[in-house]
DNA sequence: CAAACCGGCGCAATCGTTTGCACATAAATA
DNA sequence: TATTTATGTGCAAACGATTGCGCCGGTTTG
């Protein structure tokens, strides 16, 4: 059983020929005469070669393998995103190395420590949420690994990436309110820092002028996502003079809490207050109250988006060097999807 | 900015010494001499010399990394193994390769030829639910590749795998049922071929004996896990002569289809209708109507369990030799969880 | 008829690291 | 003093594939 795997030299040796001759033969190599390329085809099939691609790796100083980075996989939209980065990658012969960084910085860094010495190709990486140094990021950089950022992109200059424009579908959310006769509307917001929040804040404020209502910044309440912080802020919102009847919230699972706690106060859904988020969940279809409307950002077409962008820079990695101040930024745009209510 | 990476036949030049005695003095070999090993390291660590891991890996024939194969990541109960894979592996230097089969037998053959050319050294792996053909894990056995199968097990002889043994958890719940008053229960089973189906039935079957009720197989149905196919189950069940007033279903997914079904016959979920089923998500305390109580199956545990295995079989890859015919079969139990039901 | 050309193939270097073995030099033993 | 024994290093092969260059023989060209 213990077979040695054929190998180039072993092919060559039988059929008393050059390992360059085979090598040549079996990439079609148009130096090598029919006769010989056949012979050797032939008896490669035979013995069921493949290539050693650690050798190939080796050689090439390319692993076609490119590596993720992302903070939690039990989070849908990254469960989704990643099948559009495999699915992409596999199409194009490329593997992926994963890792999640459980939105732990010091997680992350060893995670991409790794996959340098794995030497992958190139990354696709969104941040851990308390990231706030990048410095293992611009050091890929001397390494000439690309990396792409998709969704939770870091504050740096010069960087690719691919995001949802969350501006937009905030404002389709914040329009559809209006429409819907709500004047009060809050907003449950995530981290300050973070770009995804900025977006949704400024939609939110877009919106607000469009429709000429007044800007009320007291409405707008930032917090780190854990369940504790979103009852501490819902009720913060609830009890405000000004009170809203209808609250924008950071992403459907953040939905969830805030309307669990709203049911705490004896607020009755979708009367006393209403909800809409964003992610558009299908779990939402099956929750007790699920959010009125959510802003979908099309995971699955961003991993797929960036796993793109990734593989274009890898294999143009040559004329990179000229266009070299040249950075892709892919803006998808969101849309509100309003949900039909399964519980009337 | 092109500069070269560092190498250990350039840290020799550098100090007039041969490679292999830098090769040694960075392993603290003890037959180099402190003086050399100091010199070197310093230089190294003044260089930023990293080994070439594909250098390495193509001279050891290893390449410290491990494929996944699991059906769907978006399934929670796979994110969460998979965690459990991933931090198990990065703790014990190995990196993790992943694929998803989507259920479908081809992908799945796909990313394992994938995988094996890549030479991962073993793999982990959770069948598609349509896999029939086991040749292509025959395959990995003759090329010396181990396979630890955990959750989703081929019926196969002679191989490794991490399970939860679904027998114990299946009796704790009809064990509850019946102590709730239920007579007649019934069972929304999955595909009849898979061993997690089979487990649910032989548990079934146990519990009923156990408690001196008689069983009746037409209780029992299976069914592909589709949305249409289990309303199509849970109507059959519901129109039965000897209707059910309580029914296990295959899993959490599962339950909220069947709950969906049950709610447009007018049926009150609780009263008129009981649900009891497998996976224990956290989604389930979300939702309007969720299951009764639910089978916790420890998916992080089984991954954690099977990345185990899989080391300690990389390990021992020489005693494995005479041992050839010892197999490892993990089993965890079960173990029922009853919700606090936030609806009341 | 000599020169240029070309199709078909082999040689040898290369990628970076590891490791068995031999070879020094110096210290310890007989 | 001669012989063993550490102790510290270097040589060279090996892992498997790729590729620039050169060589050989035969055909076309001037």
């Amino acid at each position: 059983m213990e077979n040695k795997l054929p190998t180039i030299t072993e092919i060559a040796k039988r059929l008393n020929i050059s390992a360059s001759t085979v090598s040549r033969a079996l990439h079609n190599h148009s130096s090598i005469g029919l006769r010989t390329k056949m012979r050797v085809q032939q008896l490669a099939k035979e013995l069921n070669y493949e290539p050693n691609q650690t050798a190939i790796f080796f050689q090439q100083r390319k692993t076609f393998t490119i590596g993720v980075v992302l903070p939690e996989l039990s989070e849908a939209f990254f469960s989704a995103a990643i099948s559009g980065i495999e699915d992409c990658a596999y199409k194009n012969k490329y593997s992926v190395l994963m890792g999640q960084s459980h939105d732990i910085e010091e997680k992350e860094k060893q995670i991409i420590e790794t996959m340098k010495s794995h030497r992958v190709d190139g990354l696709l990486v969104s941040i851990a949420s308390k990231t706030n140094n990048y410095d293992h990021f611009e050091t890929l950089k001397r390494y000439n690994i690309p990396v792409v950022f998709f969704d939770r992109i870091p504050n740096m200059a010069n960087i690719h990436y691919v995001a949802c424009n969350l501006i937009s579908g905030t404002i389709q959310a914040i329009n559809f309110l209006i429409k819907k006769g709500h004047r009060v509307i809050g907003m449950l917001n995530g981290p300050e820092k973070l770009a995804a929040s900025i977006e949704r804040e400024e939609g939110y404020i877009q919106a607000m002028k469009k429709n000429r209502l007044k800007f009320d910044p007291t409405l707008i309440i930032n917090c780190d996502l854990s369940t504790e912080k979103v009852y501490a802020a819902t009720e913060h919102l609830l009890k405000l003079k000004r009170k809203p009847t209808a609250i924008v919230v950071f992403n459907d699972y953040v939905a969830l809490d805030a309307v669990q706690y709203a049911r705490t106060q004896k607020l009755r859904i979708n009367k006393d207050i209403c909800f809409v988020s964003y992610a558009n969940l299908p779990i939402s279809h099956y929750t007790a109250f699920p959010p009125m409307a959510s802003v979908e950002q099309f995971p699955y077409l961003q991993g797929q988006k960036a796993t793109e962008t990734l593989l274009e820079l890898l294999n143009n990695k040559d004329s990179r060097q000229e266009g070299a101040n040249t950075y892709y930024k892919i803006i998808l745009e969101s849309q509100l999807v309003v949900q039909e209510n399964n519980f009337p």
